[in-house]
DNA sequence: TCGGAATGTCCGATATTTCGGACTGTGTTC
DNA sequence: GAACACAGTCCGAAATATCGGACATTCCGA
């Protein structure tokens, strides 16, 4: 593990590579001193390399006392490779076509950490269009596509996965855990979520879900449409929408 | 995104950082020229760095065009940060406690990628020690802990996940995916795996799952055994692993 | 067939990062 | 309360990684 050259003096990537193996062998928190110690490091590197990489959230200090460990960006990262980039190719072409079928706002969004977060974003043909900025990230109890993507969760673990701040809505509303627990129950056997005035009071969005070859909710495709859009019209959305779920589902 | 510094030079880590933060925003497979461009690094020093980070797996050529997006290794260090080290540290207790409980060598295994490993070795009393290394990958086929770890995958995912060279035994012996997974369900219903003669004649394997909040089985909790043991004994074995299991479901 | 753009390699200079070691502060043991 | 191990910071010197730019190749479309 010790990184061998001959003068002793290594680059910092070098010393990062070696960091995270390090960490990945061990799997679990450890000490900077442990650090330095088994990847042959000089402390005063390890300090600054470790600081400028909890900087960067790719390690995170752990219980109090002085271990680290991954950290979220990590996460991020792995995700990415397993989806390859492949699904987001596919939900591309989607997020296109349902524009094109209906005129609306598409997007297809996942889970970030705790919160939901918009991946593309497709404004629709209207004159006031309705749309988000991609990679912002909002409590999951304030969206349809948040009730599919924690559907795997039950009650407890919901109370424990969401920070309870975020069951309050915008204007100040709170939702009940249990409630929105119910209705993610709903919206997994429905095979679609359906919101309306959640962000504010003027748009209805409809998400249908993007599961993996385990049944997880991985994803959502989803249309963003005016709260006053006739019935028949969202019954004809909501089919568009499940279909592309489907087919997303595959990849 | 594009790193300022006074005078336009920058470090390689945060060269680094700045290269996989661009990658997780695009989300897909990228040029090397692209990656140069967006995040401000000179091409000269993008090449060095990039094919660098190849080397360690953390990002791997895509697509056979110049394209590169995250390797394996991010997976790797995403899945740690998710386990946060609790489980580890769970699991070090149960391992322990079987060998106590059985004199038989305990181990916990998890998935790398397509190939079962070792993570954690705790020789048992015997004189004439069964252990194995902790770290090495051997194929999946080749355990019984591999029959619950891959117990949510349909048989043509089996076939795409596992390299068809993995159901290869080590004495020659070929082991259909048909009958695999056949296998894999039987065990799955079980609630625990059970293996002769696989990697040697002479071991019986023990395995007991442990699975996430959503069911899916991500480490295997398990005994290695003279293949003569005698059935008691191994009920009891069984029955040890399988609570372990079911504790460290919870974590 | 030619011209231009895109991809990738190589090299020398120098701005910068690494490193050793000294220093402070904190907790633990006898 | 003295001795010691451990955690973290700071600084100047010097080894070297980054950078710009030149060069080689390949791929296109005109």
């Amino acid at each position: 593990m010790t990184i061998e050259q001959a003068t002793g003096r290594a680059r910092g990537i070098d010393r990062v590579i070696a960091i995270l193996d390090y960490l990945h062998q061990r799997r679990g928190p450890v000490r900077i001193a442990d650090i330095a110690r088994d990847t042959g490091t000089p402390r005063s590197t390890i300090y600054e390399i470790v600081n400028r990489l909890v900087d960067a959230h790719w390690l995170e200090p752990r219980d109090g006392d002085g271990t680290v460990f991954f950290g979220p960006a990590m996460h991020f990262y792995g995700s990415a490779y397993l989806e390859g980039g492949d699904r987001i190719r596919a939900a591309r072409g989607e997020v296109k076509r349902l524009v094109e079928q209906t005129g609306e706002t598409a997007q297809y969004c996942t889970l970030e950490g705790d919160k939901y977060t918009v991946v593309l974003n497709e404004p629709g043909s209207r004159t006031f269009r309705i749309s988000s900025d991609v990679g912002v990230k909002v409590p999951i109890p304030w969206t349809a596509s948040g009730r599919l993507l924690v559907d795997h969760l039950a009650l407890e673990e919901v109370k424990a996965f969401i920070p309870p701040d975020d069951f309050v809505l915008p204007d100040g509303r709170v939702t009940a855990p249990e409630d929105f627990v119910a209705e993610v129950a709903r919206a997994k056997s429905a095979g679609y979520a359906r919101t309306t005035g959640l962000v504010d009071r003027f748009t209805t969005c409809l998400a249908a879900p993007v599961r993996d070859v385990g049944g997880r909710c991985v994803a959502t495709i989803c249309l963003v449409v005016p709260a006053d859009t006739g019935e028949d019209d969202l019954a004809a959305m909501i089919e568009a929408l499940r279909a592309s779920g489907r087919r997303l589902s595959l990849a």
